[in-house]
DNA sequence: CGACGATACGGAGATACTCTCCGTTTATCA
DNA sequence: TGATAAACGGAGAGTATCTCCGTATCGTCG
């Protein structure tokens, strides 16, 4: 909506024919609209019906559903980590962390069913994707906030996005959940607790 | 697969006709098998043709997935409830509801695909269903942890079990995650803090 | 410009699943 | 044993996914 779409795919070899990338484009295009309306499990054959092709040329650009999904994520994550760039540098790094899940959360409910797409099944896991894109940008920030000594060390990105998406999951399911609440509360899990039993060399 | 099943649903007329009773039978226990096989969604005139029914047959018995799905946790839940009984009289409270938790997500992750049975739709939400009951059980240890003073007041039982349920559904997903630890984080995060505001400068 | 080869299109249809309708069968009880 | 209510079962309608292949279009080169 904002920013001139990145070529699709970008084969190494010949660029794609002229027909075959304006098909494309309206795929994606009618995909997203179709997935705000009727969630990430509307039907295929319909967004190509909607998009004027026969559901052959959808398959042949996204074999499966998930590479679909993924073209819409390509262009939607442009917004979310404009969003992130402030917050690498904020004075909070803890804060910041927290924002950042927060926001990350509330774009992913946009679409309905889309949770998934956080996690998606190990073998999907490309460089491409933009969950790869998201965890690395979670990454990051995490790794600030761990460097503040205040949230702890023994915790990867790959364990925190799985609580992610996990609340993002359960807050489309049940509703009246707040999943700011859910957010802070696994940041308070998060943090360094000055243990009861131990002598605090804590900090740095 | 212990004990003696309670009669179906039990309608407050007249009983089951024989044969009705011993396909509703049949049912559940090919469910079982199949859900164990693959998953919540499996096939259900699958499951009808393997219990030697017809689809209208199930579809009389369970109008949808989910009284399958309920049918089928009736059974299993007598285990798992059975498991709750010692804790909740247990010396540490806190550590009780850990170890429920715990207990609970490895129950569920039992069939692929079935953490939706612990926030089904708020219409369906009945007293008989098993997810009803499990929030009822989760609730009760819950509030006896609350009265130790240890774990936040400021807590109810539906953000609790949407975290959790959303630990398992994430689980479900990614491989290799241990739920365990994803369990344990929330818990610290539902400890009360000592230190709200100020980092640790010594001792205690 | 015209034609050829590669590329992409599109839609019919195979397959799978859910769920319903209704004629037939079976259990129960008098 | 016969009447009646209860339950069965399977054909088939509706819907979705995904494939195959004859046809149309694009891009390029002579």
């Amino acid at each position: 909506m904002t920013a001139p779409p990145p070529p699709p795919p970008a084969p190494p070899g010949r660029p794609m024919r002229a027909d075959a990338r304006r098909n494309y484009e309206r795929l994606v295009q009618v995909a997203t609209e179709a997935f705000l309306e009727h969630g990430a499990d509307a039907s295929l054959d319909d967004i190509a019906k909607r998009a004027g092709v026969g559901p052959g040329t959808l398959y042949r650009h996204f074999p499966v559903r998930q590479d679909l999904i993924d073209a819409v994520l390509q262009r939607w994550m442009a917004s979310v980590l404009t969003e992130a760039e402030p917050l690498r540098v904020a004075a909070d790094p803890v804060e910041a962390l927290g924002m950042w899940l927060r926001r990350l959360v509330a774009h992913v409910q946009v679409f309905r069913g889309l949770s998934s797409a956080l996690i998606p099944p190990e073998d999907k896991f490309k460089e491409s994707s933009p969950a790869w894109v998201l965890h690395r940008t979670s990454e990051e920030l995490l790794a600030r906030a761990q460097e503040s000594g205040e949230i702890r060390s023994d915790i990867d990105i790959k364990e925190l996005m799985t609580l992610v998406s996990g609340v993002t999951w359960a807050c489309d399911r049940g509703k009246e959940i707040d999943a700011d609440r859910l957010i802070d509360l696994i940041m308070d899990g998060l943090r360094v607790r000055d243990r009861p039993d131990r002598p605090p060399v804590a900090g740095a």
